[in-house]
DNA sequence: TGCAAACATGCACGTAGTGTAATTGCGTGC
DNA sequence: GCACGCAATTACACTACGTGCATGTTTGCA
């Protein structure tokens, strides 16, 4: 067999067995099982269940690195990386994101490594601004700001999508994905305003999400 | 024996085989042994070597969040989590993290506990954050807003952190640890400012690691 | 057809983590 | 002093994880 293919395998079995029993309630003989391989070789694709669930949210954010890539490198960081966010509330892109979320909210191991994945993502942008920042202006770019802005932007799309998600569940309906765009894009706009304090300057904060449907008003 | 008693000849042994065979060079029999218990009475305490160390950079995170809570309720937010942060540059405060930060660069096990503590400790920022906009404004402050602008926050101590530990190495001499204090500071100023390009505004970005302890205007 | 590289498998072994029941240590009331 | 109860510790057994190693099996290429 086709080694993409049986890797693909792998992580579908996992995910569904994820679906059906819950996580935690299945091994990787299971899994191994239902790709129809045996127990060593999946090991020969990963080190662990885990490793297996986490390729899909791995893959949700690599898009998104992607997206970032593509953006002209002139453009200020922070338009590039709304950009990219906001390319994220796409369907067939945030469905399996949504529901890993889902079935992590319970669970501890599924979450930490969620949460490495968002790690391994700000490591990802540190390195793709560092090379934009190279290539056009040839001025080095201060190491604290490029960590913190990184940080601070994936900190932002996480806080975002925590919130949708405590909202809305995880739906993908048009409303929803709709409600996303507009917290990715809300999250940017008050980092980019320093998080000026709303109830000091409330225009400056809060002016984003008047746009679409908004049922949110708190 | 007494139950903290027991905890604490755990870490203390963990941390001691973590300092002599280097992380993931020892067993948790070896824990056992070097803490004069057996081995089922360490899983009494702990889920895992990690969990066992994992409590010791926890310990550390919770001094800064017991920081953040005693500052004035009416103090702007951004202000009590600079202050908060500047606290951890204390030699007695950072020499265990620095020390983890250390073993951990090399070791995925370590460092992703580590992701986890951080985000253990943006949590309980947030909580404690809601509490105190309740009690002093009564104002219910956007979740939104809490959460990027707490996640940021550590973010950001986490970017100084991390630029500091490459510059000076975890190093616990006083410039090192003033220019962690001051590296800490920059990375709040830099939020606070929301990020302004630093070709544009160099002022207010990189005038950092000067060793002086005050070229800080905000 | 034959060969070689890549991939899959079986087996053995050490370690992690957990349920359960037995044991030890210690203060209390009688 | 002694029996009792409670909490901590321990022994034992068992399932599952992860890996090294040797062996099969497939694939592609000369």
């Amino acid at each position: 067999m086709n080694k993409a293919a049986t890797r693909q395998a792998i992580t579908d079995a996992a995910l569904a067995l994820l679906r059906s029993n819950g996580p935690g309630n299945f091994t990787v003989e299971d899994i191994a099982d239902a790709a129809s391989i045996s127990r060593r070789t999946f090991f020969n694709y990963f080190g662990s269940t885990e490793a297996a669930i986490a390729a899909v949210t791995f893959g949700f954010l690599d898009t998104a690195l992607q997206q970032f890539r593509l953006r002209p490198a002139g453009e200020p960081f922070m338009e590039s990386a709304r950009a990219a966010l906001v390319a994220l509330a796409d369907p067939m892109t945030v469905a399996p994101l949504a529901e890993l979320y889902s079935l992590g909210q319970a669970n501890p191991q599924l979450s930490r490594s969620e949460l490495e994945a968002w790690d391994h993502c700000t490591v990802q942008i540190i390195s793709a601004a560092r090379e934009r920042s190279r290539g056009a202006a040839g001025v080095e770019l201060d190491e604290l700001y490029l960590r913190a802005l990184a940080g601070s932007v994936i900190s932002c799309g996480k806080a975002a999508m925590d919130v949708w998600f405590s909202r809305c569940g995880g739906s993908l309906t048009p409303e929803s994905l709709s409600s996303l765009r507009q917290l990715l894009i809300d999250s940017m706009t008050l980092l980019g305003s320093g998080f000026a304090r709303p109830d000091t300057t409330p225009a400056a904060a809060t002016p984003a999400n008047t746009s679409a449907p908004s049922p949110d008003r708190h």
